[in-house]
RNA sequence: GUGACCGUAGCUCAAUUGGUUAGAGCACCGGACUGUGGCUCCGGGGGUUGUGGGUUCAAUUCCCAUCGGUCACCCCA
């Protein structure tokens, strides 16, 4: 296996980029239908595009090298520098807001698991210029009817939303004392991954009261009934309005039967500023399907605009892996449309001129390409999945007629060959149920 | 980067717990059923048992290293 890809990237074989592909069209007809428009920048950086939002300490997950004029540069890791750096350089050219998307292929050194890989194809869907809530929940519409496009529904996906500010004045209203939020928040993006009694134990190490270590460690299982209770009584009355703002608009644009209110979904600690949400399976086996949120600050720590945004991103790995185990498997080739036989009178260049034919009217078509006798070619017409065969030189057909086979019930019809062409028509569509044999 | 478990054909798995030439199903290729596919039957190709050492008369089996995979940390853009 030494001429294996490397670790954590993937060779694919022509039914996994069927999958591929069909993710893709998918992400793009959703995208299309809320109005984004796709962008693409290079899949090589600077390297300090990513240090400077991140540190040094993001150079050991990289991809990075010194090139041969000496720069320092880096595979992309993720596609916000860039759109952060294209939207800046025309910032003023733009209608706002601007809704961009993307499917960069992205790269991480990182020691792969299931669902992460050293590589992977991301759809990044970005809204720029409007701070309002209704965009906050115009994008986690279009993530959910990603999902509905893909045959998910809420009994499949979960979207967990939350709030940095709402999780910020809830955590101060329960008592937390103010400097120990940053690391309280840490606590809580891995409360589900460690046992109850580690965060109980780091919470008291971070001089976080027992009312509030309490209210901190329930913190997934709250309502926004409770929640909101809480904030009014804390005069955070204007957030709450704006959330279930959102809540309302997430309910109006189809997408309320996926949410749920979270706030221990914390994504991260880096620059979101607001609303964020994350999708996962409903049975929680496998990784985030998708995270995104509003970072209202980071376009201009990083390109220089002032302008707030926010976005999501999605991965095809952990997606695919969802549509399998749910059968959703809609991706594999229907086969061809016709393949062009020849019989006893027949003639391979005959069988060439009427794929020629064909194929100039679109339609998907194979023959023989070494001379077989006519069981085999109709056999390899059955492997190929072709839906018709047409018998060339059958035995007593007249000069310029021809027998066509439907391969499915093997019923036959005798045609003129010139009008049967004629009446060809391309496919209605590639993406039929795969043919069961 | 740290730790645990696992590596046999393209895929799923065998090989009487150290024993002779590593097998089967599926897939692939071909033949027969005397020139119209799927069924059936027959045959074929394909493995340095991940790789390299070690122990032994003998290693797929035991030991070490290395590479790869899985999982948990780390990290999550």
């Amino acid at each position: 296996m030494s001429l294996g890809a490397l670790p954590g990237f993937r060779d694919f074989y022509p039914a996994d980029l069927a999958e591929r592909a069909h993710i893709f069209a998918t992400w793009r007809d959703v995208a299309r239908r809320y109005g984004f428009v796709e962008y693409d920048g290079p899949p090589l950086e600077p390297l300090d595009l990513y240090t400077r939002k991140s540190g040094d300490e993001i150079v050991g997950q990289l991809y990075n090298f010194t090139d041969k004029g000496g720069r320092d540069v880096a595979l992309r890791p993720e596609m916000t520098p860039t759109l952060a750096r294209m939207v800046a350089a025309r910032a003023n050219a733009q209608r706002k807001p601007v809704r961009w998307f993307s499917i960069p292929q992205l790269f991480r050194y990182e020691r792969q698991q299931r669902g992460r890989l050293r590589e992977h194809f991301q759809l990044n869907l970005d809204i720029i210029g409007e701070s309002g809530v209704t965009a906050d929940a115009e994008l986690l519409a279009a993530a959910v009817d990603i999902m509905r496009a893909f045959g998910l529904g809420p009994a499949d996906v979960v979207a967990r939303v939350s709030d940095r500010r709402l999780l910020q004045a809830y955590l101060a209203a329960a008592g937390v004392p103010e400097p120990a939020l940053p690391a309280v928040f840490a606590v809580i993006d891995k409360i589900d991954r460690q046992p109850a009694t580690v965060s109980a134990e780091k919470l008291d190490a971070l001089g976080v009261g027992p009312g509030a270590r309490d209210a901190v460690l329930a913190i997934g299982s709250a309502t926004w009934a409770a929640i909101s209770a809480v904030l009014a009584g804390a005069g955070h009355a204007g957030l709450v309005a704006d959330f279930e703002r959102y809540l309302r608009a997430l309910d109006a644009l189809g997408a309320g039967a996926f949410v749920r209110v979270d706030l221990s979904v914390v994504r991260g600690l880096a620059y979101y500023t607001g609303i964020v949400f994350e999708l996962f399976d409903a049975k929680g086996e496998l990784r985030a399907i998708c995270g995104g949120g509003r970072y209202d600050t980071l376009l201009k720590s990083l390109g220089g605009v002032d302008l707030p945004a926010l976005g999501f991103g999605m991965g095809d790995v952990v997606l695919g892996e969802l549509l399998r185990s749910r059968g959703l498997t809609t991706w594999q080739s229907s086969g061809i449309d016709v393949w062009v036989a020849i019989g006893d009178a027949g003639d391979v260049t005959d069988a060439m001129r009427v794929a020629a034919r064909l194929r100039a009217r679109g339609r998907s078509v194979e023959y023989s390409l070494g001379g077989q006798k006519l069981a085999r070619q109709l056999k390899a017409a059955n492997a190929a999945g072709a839906r018709e065969a047409v018998i060339l030189g059958a035995p007593g057909a007249a000069s310029g007629e021809a027998v066509v086979r439907r391969l499915d019930d093997g019923t036959e019809q005798r045609v003129r060959l010139d009008a049967w062409i004629g009446d060809a028509t391309p496919p209605a569509s590639n993406h039929q149920p795969p043919a069961t044999t």
